[in-house]
DNA sequence: AACGATACGGAGCATCGTTCCGGTTAGCAA
DNA sequence: TTGCTAACCGGAACGATGCTCCGTATCGTT
């Protein structure tokens, strides 16, 4: 189905998802694209071409990562000691996949609205909904509703920021849940 | 102390500050600040004159409404019925003044950081500590990591919004303090 | 080797926040 | 009333950023 690449444009495409790796580490996901191209050592056009959007190159980079997270979900319904635990610990990976990724939280929800959701919610909310259902909470909250809450509080948590810790306040959260 | 400043002077700041109100309920606290000049008649200068920076702006039209909220927690804290009763309900008169106010949660953690932060939370950081202090919850969350973590919440809750009730999930977060 | 399809680079456009400066005016003193 | 000056005003201009466009270079096939 789908034409087969030039040789040059494959092997751009790995070296800009290595350079935006690379610079999203060093200055956050929000790094001007002018930076990522120079780190390249390519073109503004180059990089546009291959990722029509910001949000196109993110969810490329993160793809692994998110698909990981998705995957662990019906793992931990099997091994975890209740579908409370499950939940529990499921929440936890998503947040510490958020939280490791500079200003990846914060830009969830912004302008690239459109397709950072797309992909990783949609990906993920299913996930989500069955962690819930299993748990018997589906009556709490939408799988929608939590996972963009607990995005939405791990906003602003640098790892190492003492003054705002997330992982508390999502405990708090999903502890809020069972009462 | 304070020179008093001309007649021209005053008047222009008034008008700024109708106008941005106007402005920020139309297009959100995010609208660029030549909208605002423009809304209001006057040139750019004029504006950055009057508020150094896009959040002395912000902070101006909405002082106000903060002081009342700073206010309403003592006063809470006399009429209802319980400590933990009192913090509710005060963090409800907050989510509410969030969540009427377009993107103002949005911007209250992004770069105008610095200003708002200063004033909004310098203001409210106090009484949310009061409260806490009176219900006993010390020691499960400091008052400046449960402000932004229900200002986070806040986000992208544009108070008609189906699919995220901001007011719900910070419901959960304050059921889980008492856990 | 030649040629058409594809990709590349980076100048250029539009949008923002913010700064700067020449022209204007309020408020006061003579 | 008339000047004078400090304070104020307007908006052009600057730097940063996201994104588009198109002439040029390169690849892969004939």
């Amino acid at each position: 189905m789908s034409k087969p690449k030039r040789a040059d444009a494959r092997r751009n495409e790995k070296t800009l998802l290595d350079a935006a790796a690379a610079v999203f580490v060093a200055s956050g996901v929000d790094a001007p694209v002018r930076d990522i191209a120079a780190k390249a050592g390519v073109g503004m056009g180059t990089i546009y071409r291959h990722f029509p959007t910001r949000a196109d190159l993110i969810v490329a980079v993160y793809r692994h990562q998110v698909e990981a997270c998705a995957a662990a979900g019906p793992a931990l319904l099997e091994t975890a000691s209740s579908p409370h635990e499950a939940l529990s610990r499921w929440i936890d990976l998503f947040v510490d996949f958020l939280v490791t990724k500079h200003g990846l939280a914060g830009v969830l929800q912004g302008d690239g609205f459109a397709t950072l959701h797309a992909y990783f919610l949609d990906r993920l909310v299913p996930v989500c909904a069955q962690l819930l259902e299993a748990a018997g909470l589906t009556a709490k909250v939408r799988p929608l509703e939590l996972m963009r809450g607990v995005g939405n509080l791990c906003i602003g948590a640098e790892d190492d920021n003492p003054d705002y810790d997330a992982r508390r306040l999502v405990g708090l959260l999903i502890a809020g849940l069972r009462a």
